[in-house]
DNA sequence: CGTGGATTTGAGAGAAATCAAATCATGTGG
DNA sequence: CCACATGATTTGATTTCTCTCAAATCCACG
């Protein structure tokens, strides 16, 4: 089942679950609705029910926060093989939207078919679980950037947790990534200004720390990047065992 | 069943969750080992690998991330009925302190039975799932605080949001509760120093809109309160319903 | 080759941190 | 029952990081 819909899906839980074959054939027959959207398109919306949940499969997506005043907060970037919306299934109410990054490939997924699945095979239940869990550390941790740490270490530590996320479905290779990102999307983050995500961006450079050329982030020294963000990935839970 | 230890829970867990009979009775079969802490006492570190979970049933906990020069952000309180650490069900390392706020009466549950309990009766490992989505979105919402509010509405959304939650499970009346928190942690949770804790709260108070004495808080204008912290309850998927 | 978005630069303003010290409770032991 | 120690709150003064405002490049694309 070399193209299945479900295989970014599949490469992404097995990062940090183990599946049985059952499991796996069970994720491969889920219904998947393949539906392609652009950049910066707002695929579900705070407030809203929704009946599916959003498999990326191609692309980057993020979630966020708008306040009253018209301030934006990003809670998290998504990359291939998540479902950043997975808690849709159990909470019914949207909080916050979810809006494409970049061009998108997204596979629409109906509550009903995962919850069919969850009740069949608790081992997948488990995993999506532990999957809306990871995501939940991760906002602990954005939590502590935003809350705690100046921009640049803001800024080297997001680098740093986005390299380590995308060498894990093989999307990074030696500090490399394409990420099609503007500073001042960085700065909703991070919650900083576009001024100054620009000054620190150029802080990193002049330091020998990172390239960036449009989309291309390149991590030149990770250990001092790493330490510089006050860095320490455990909160992932990358490994299964974990 | 008047007193069982799981009684809190049942509380806090009817409040966002429909459950049959069945479900509840299931609950009260858990094998639930009572344990008194006394305040600020550290109750599962960081690094920890847990097997077993923390049920609050009576007290204040709170959960805590320290930086590696020091600083510290809280990331949660909890109060009666929630279970802080249930991730650690299915992420095994925990990425965080969990602490008491006060003296405390915890209920520890074993990994096992709770993993039994799901295994049998569906509807709870639902319900449970819900419980730590609802926790990621008060995550996501105290990014948003922490990142992109005042100090003034960074303080008017906390109180708001603690008035709400234990008006939910009958410990608040007419904006009045009681929780016996220092400036300093305030300042934790709100990634704000402890100084401007203090002026911040002078300023609620020269306002009208609250009034503390020692630990028991008292909400004067909660319209007023919550428009300040641009308030929304929803992110807290209080009803069932949803 | 113009146009609009993205990036960069400069200067001034502001929210909150830090530093330091005083005051206020609370609880303890003599 | 009071002196004293300890922790919490309050106040004042200064510093700093970051924002805001404004304008100049830069760049991709039609």
């Amino acid at each position: 089942m070399a193209n299945n819909l479900a295989d970014a899906l599949l490469r992404k839980i097995a990062v940090s679950n183990r599946l049985d074959p059952e499991d796996v054939g069970a994720l491969e027959k889920l219904p998947i609705e393949r539906r392609a959207f652009g950049a910066r398109e707002t695929v579900v919306r705070d407030g809203e029910r929704p009946t599916q949940c959003c498999l990326v499969i191609e692309g980057f997506v993020f979630r966020a926060k708008t306040t009253f005043d018209g301030q934006r907060q990003i809670l998290s970037l998504h990359i291939p093989g998540e479902i950043p919306d997975l808690q849709s299934l159990h909470l019914g109410i949207m909080d916050h939207d979810l809006v494409t990054l970049t061009q998108c490939t997204l596979g629409l997924v109906p509550h009903d078919a995962l919850k069919q699945v969850n009740r069949v095979r608790p081992n997948v239940a488990a995993a999506l679980w532990r999957e809306t869990l990871i995501d939940a550390a991760i906002f602990r941790e954005w939590m502590v950037n935003v809350g705690r740490r100046t921009g640049l270490a803001r800024m080297a530590h997001l680098l740093s947790e986005l390299r380590r996320r995308l060498e894990a479905i093989g999307r990074a290779s030696n500090g490399a990534f394409r990420l099609p990102i503007t500073q001042a999307e960085l700065g909703d983050c991070l919650a900083m200004s576009t001024v100054h995500v620009n000054r620190v961006l150029q802080e990193l450079r002049r330091d020998g720390l990172i390239e960036v050329e449009r989309s291309a982030f390149q991590l030149l020294d990770q250990p001092k990047l790493e330490q510089l963000g006050q860095f320490d990935p455990h909160y992932l839970h990358l490994s299964p065992a974990a």
